[in-house]
DNA sequence: GGGTACATGTAATCAGTTACATGATTTA
DNA sequence: TAAATCATGTAACTGATTACATGTACCC
């Protein structure tokens, strides 16, 4: 049956994966935590559950090694290209959810004293200052290899974001 | 016993909610629409179950009104004011997620043609133009009542992300 | 040759969602 | 008074996490 049974968000972000090159789940952990990971991570049983489903929706095929670790081996099926293709080309609606600890705890700091507050602040803009560094650092290393263009962008989007927060816990303190 | 059993986000958001002001749970929805909700949204039906959580936890206590609906009122203990407390108090590094499916569809955008790509920029530009134009209208409504500093500063940085990704999505355009 | 880090998975649990249901109020 | 909409909840399901487990390769 090639009808899409409700794909989730990592469906199609494992999809996506195998579809730019067959891999094994341990491959897709790797290439996760290189780039898409930075802005939509989970844990990396995920990758080892989610192909598995793809596989029995016919989305994937699964070849294991003959010899040593037998390995399964992913690739993608014309359906399963057909589905991710399809929604890539759909826009969505979908509200951005910008999930961040520091910004919920802000949310409620009437409940604590100014300095605690302030405190807050401060240590969130380090943290934020901090990962601002290593995405910089990451974007100068991916920026030679101008392949991989789209990739490049969302992590440029994601230099965005990292710089408004820094601005808005620095204005804060 | 009062040792914390896990809390997980939503718990303190509850937590937080409550001890602005007893309520029932849906009040905690509307509360929720209005404010936190637009940057970290969940079911209706977590806004029931999760108080009753928490009140096995000792951190709230219920009563049920007499007559008529026999709704639930949920109000903070001493415990779960120490436990928001401490929470608030401490500083987080857990990292920033900013779930976006357009993002995410950009990423694999290299598997379909430029047009289809450059569609999606557009849509997803209109998407969070009209957004950023929702929160700025929001933004100003609130920004009369000057209590609810906090709350009002998480809105401006909800604000600074969407004008980022306006800027963004108009930029691949 | 013992330790440590990398590699590869499975099983159980649970938070949060979807779907359903029904009572109370307003509106037309 | 019918219809819609608001208010209030429960039950079942499941995607994703946590925790566990073990194999392999490198390095000191």
């Amino acid at each position: 049956m090639s009808n899409t049974p409700e794909l989730t968000p990592i469906s199609y972000l494992v999809l996506g994966l195998v579809a730019r090159g067959a891999s094994t789940s341990y491959e897709l952990k790797q290439r996760v935590a290189g780039s898409v990971g930075y802005f939509w991570s989970f844990a990396h049983s995920a990758l080892y559950a989610e192909p598995a489903r793809l596989e029995t929706a016919g989305l994937l095929t699964e070849s294991r090694e003959a010899h040593g670790r037998r390995r399964r081996m992913y690739t993608i099926t014309p359906a399963g290209r057909d589905a991710l293709e399809a929604w890539l080309r759909e826009p969505t609606r979908e509200p951005t959810q910008v999930r961040d600890l520091g910004l919920l705890k802000l949310f409620f700091a009437g409940l604590i004293d100014e300095d605690a507050a302030r405190e807050l602040a401060r240590a969130q803009a380090a943290v934020h200052r901090e990962r601002l560094a290593a995405y910089e650092a990451v974007a100068g290393a991916k920026a030679q290899s101008p392949d991989d263009l789209y990739p490049l962008e969302t992590l440029r989007m994601g230099l965005m974001v990292e710089r408004a927060f820094v601005a808005f816990w620095e204005s804060l303190v």
